[in-house]
DNA sequence: ATATAAATGAAAATAATTTCTATTTAGTGG
DNA sequence: CCACTAAATAGAAATTATTTTCATTTATAT
């Protein structure tokens, strides 16, 4: 998928197709890896004159809704966003290279028999499952 | 296990045995949820003349690094503890229970099949994985 | 009991994230 | 192409979470 149809998201989602909106989704798209809004800040506060933190986090948020973006876990609990081709659609995780940042999708996950397992010697209700993988990527390792 | 048993993790560890940490672990020992550390301040202040903020965060970070507790991954990306029964030493996972919070452990977990396969379509090497389950506990269903 | 290294409190510093509000802008229909 | 409206934005300030610093206190080994 291209740049085109995450803008075409964004019209489904009913959220404007402005120049920040535009350079966020480049920016991801071009980048493959986990940044905070910090991080997105410094990377594009260049190609603008003004560029608030609000402006960031308030987009982050929005295009992770959308499912352009998705969060990615990290041990020092801050904010990370990375691109997400698959969006909210196909359910599946991520593997997060440790050394470079880079996030690629796992779409193969066969979570429902561990599931059932669960729910039996628990006696529990599964609702979610949130999996993240770390390891190192095919150019790191 | 109960109450002597962290204790003695506590020693072994080269960690003081002081009141606030006694009183740390038994709250949580009793209170098999996840709390954030300004709740864990609020549950025990009361029973200290003086209980500082920092004291907190020191306390639950270094019961995390024993294995007495663990941090538990929240949407509001803020800290959250819970008592950890099984410790470092056995590989399992979290299941939390989005009404009451209760969390318990999982130790099955087939994931070595998954994290094969994974390997082989992203060519990657995986060093860890990190699962946590969401759903509804037993007395909450 | 004493010595010593570790733990603590209090205040301040740092950092992350959100709110508020006036202004600007994208998308729509003429 | 222009005008209108709702949404998006900047900038500053507020809020909140977490960590640092350092002087004092305390647990524990001797």
């Amino acid at each position: 998928m291209k740049y085109g149809h995450y803008i075409k998201m964004l019209r489904e989602a009913n959220l404007k197709v402005t120049p920040k909106r535009k350079a966020i989704i480049r920016f991801f798209l071009q980048n493959r890896r986990y940044f905070t809004p910090g991080e997105v800040w410094i990377a594009l506060k260049g190609k603008f004159k003004h560029l608030g933190f609000p402006t960031i986090y308030r987009n982050l948020k929005e295009l992770e809704e959308v499912g352009i973006l998705t969060r990615i876990s990290q041990p020092n609990q801050k904010l990370h966003y990375a691109f997400c081709p698959l969006g909210k659609g196909k359910k599946h995780h991520h593997f997060v290279c440790e050394k470079c940042g880079r996030v690629r999708e796992v779409e193969f996950c066969n979570f429902k028999e561990i599931a059932e397992e669960i729910e039996k010697k628990l006696d529990c209700k599964i609702t979610s499952h949130f999996i993240q993988i770390g390891g190192l990527c095919s150019e790191c390792k």
